[in-house]
DNA sequence: AACAATATGTTATAACATATCACTTTGTGT
DNA sequence: ACACAAAGTGATATGTTATAACATATTGTT
């Protein structure tokens, strides 16, 4: 595992993804940092890069977007070094808000794996995601069709 | 389920994704069709989106391209109208050689359905993919790397 | 200082996806 | 047959996401 601190440079991108509420596409980032000097698209997709690879943020494939890893981040505020790496989650998605819920679920890896044992040999990366509508939403969205909408 | 047969269109898609042996991107799928008079992204992107909708394709999140759903596609040939819509897979992926095989995995999705019931109320969609090796591959790569490579 | 390794900045372009509008075909009711 | 609605098609332009390629700067090591 890696000890290095961020530079100051991805640190920012990552301040930037950490504070969100909701996974932040590359551009949104880029956005949010343009009066802070980033200018351009590299400079966000090679923080993102190193970012997910120290396992600070997770890429949500059916968004193309990046959430902060919610697991074992505290320790980051302090160090700005150490971070889990490597695990793998899996991500509920509401459509309506937007949020993302990471979760941990060995029992889904191990079927996963399982299931795609006859194919391949080893495995290296998987994404796993959900989406529908959250709690919070749904009674919203129930609430709405009271009033003929 | 829908028994609209297919518009002549539509099956020319179909017909370039199920003959692939790996998933086709909407613009691969575009030059493949150039002669036959295909000549612009939203054609395929119409067509893939109604193949879709009917469950004669998956879209594979993690590389952009879309797949023919490989359980029960035997009636298309005849019919040209009915499929098993609304079906979850796994993808399970060969970052070597691209190919695909899908899943079927009740286990998993019940445990992903399980772990995902705290935030999410109702859910809609699910996609699940794992890329490594594929046997195949990986018994190349192991030849490869005896000549010092 | 000299060098390698890493990080950064910039331009351009590739790759993926959709909005919009005009026109055609098809299905339905009269 | 006619009028109308609905679905399908064609084409252009544009929006969005991602990377290639190259130049420059910074950092750590000897």
């Amino acid at each position: 595992m890696s000890q290095t601190p961020l530079s100051a440079q991805t640190d920012k991108i990552w301040q930037v993804v950490a504070k969100a509420t909701k996974p932040l596409s590359a551009y949104e980032i880029l956005d949010r940092l343009r009066q802070k000097g980033v200018r351009s698209p590299p400079t966000v997709y090679r923080a993102l890069k190193i970012l997910e690879a120290r396992g600070f943020i997770h890429r949500i494939e059916s968004l193309n977007a990046f959430v902060a890893c919610s697991v074992g981040c505290a320790q980051h505020a302090k160090t700005k070094a150490s971070h889990q790496e490597d695990h793998t989650s899996a991500f509920a998605i509401c459509r309506s808000c937007g949020r993302v819920e990471e979760l941990r679920a060995p029992a889904l890896d191990e079927a996963l794996s399982k299931a795609a044992k006859g194919f391949l040999q080893t495995t290296e990366k998987q994404s796993v995601e959900i989406v529908g509508l959250c709690m919070k939403c749904a009674t919203q969205e129930k609430g709405r069709k009271k009033c003929s909408r």
